[in-house]
DNA sequence: AGAAAGATGCCCT
DNA sequence: GGGCATCTTTCTT
């Protein structure tokens, strides 16, 4: 394949907005990681916003921890954490450093390495669909870990990067990033659409927007942005409060069972 | 030190 | 639709 244009990695300034801001423009960018084994690339169909320490869902909200210490840091890295003693979920850092804006990646569709994102997954649906929806899926598919929190995904040398889409990938023209606009005032919540603009949109695409998927504080606020019908989004869960397990029959019970008088 | 909840996904009924 | 796996972080004694 020659002649093949060279990667457009997103410059950082596309993360110079609220993660609000940024949200919707990521959809339709390409999120690739380049391993040993090979890379997989997906496209970016669902996102969330979180908004640092102004948002009671966001775990910045309580202050900068050795976990989210990478969501206070330069925007353009990705903060990886484990959850559910299982899964793993990805964020791009927005804003610049000592703020804690950010978006959580939450589904896309694979246009690279879809074997390799088969192989990973080990109960992948029909059709690939649920190669990468779902966060903890996508980074499964995308084999992120651990390993990644804090990687650049704006250094073309990075092998975790967020790149512009192909022509192809993007369903028609895609001219490459747009001029930034609204890299306005920083730390306040701006309106979809005062941010940058994304290939969903360039491409003439609809997104969607609603509740954030999973949360127990300020599910009211519409943060959660997706390419609208695309089967490759996650379905809507509400927050949903496990129930505490059993606990042992006494706290002063015994291995035994025996309990102290 | 201990406990409770968690930005989930899978399997079962 | 509901239970469960499984571990880390953070808040409460």
């Amino acid at each position: 394949m020659r002649g093949e244009a060279a990667a457009v990695i997103l410059p950082r300034d596309m993360f110079a907005c609220s993660a609000v801001a940024v949200a919707p423009a990521l959809l339709g960018c390409v999120l690739e990681h380049d391993t040993p084994e090979g890379l997989v690339a997906v496209a970016l169909t669902e996102v969330e916003a979180y908004h640092g320490k102004a948002d009671p869902a966001s775990h910045a909200y309580r202050g900068q921890t050795p976990r989210n210490a990478v969501m206070f840091g330069p925007p353009g890295h990705a903060y990886v954490y484990f959850t559910y003693g299982m899964h793993f979920c990805v964020n791009l850092v927005c804003l610049p450093e000592g703020t804690a804006s950010a978006v959580l990646l939450r589904a896309g569709r694979v246009v690279e390495g879809e074997d390799l994102a088969r192989a990973r997954r080990t109960a992948p649906g029909p059709g690939g669909r649920d190669l990468a929806r779902g966060p903890a899926r996508l980074c499964q598919a995308l084999a992120i870990t651990r390993a990644q929190n804090g990687a650049d995904v704006c250094d073309p040398a990075s092998r975790l990067r967020v790149r512009w889409p192909r022509p192809a990938e993007a369903g028609g023209g895609s001219p490459g990033p747009a001029k930034l606009t609204g890299t306005g005032p920083m730390g306040s919540a701006e309106p979809a659409g005062a941010g940058p603009v994304g290939p969903a949109e360039l491409a003439g695409g609809s997104i969607s927007h609603g509740p954030r998927v999973g949360v127990s504080a300020a599910g009211d606020v519409p943060w959660r942005f997706w390419v609208t019908g695309d089967p490759t989004v996650s379905v809507y869960r509400a927050h949903a409060p496990r129930r505490a397990r059993p606990k042992p029959v006494s706290a002063r019970a015994q291995s035994d069972g025996t309990i102290p008088l």
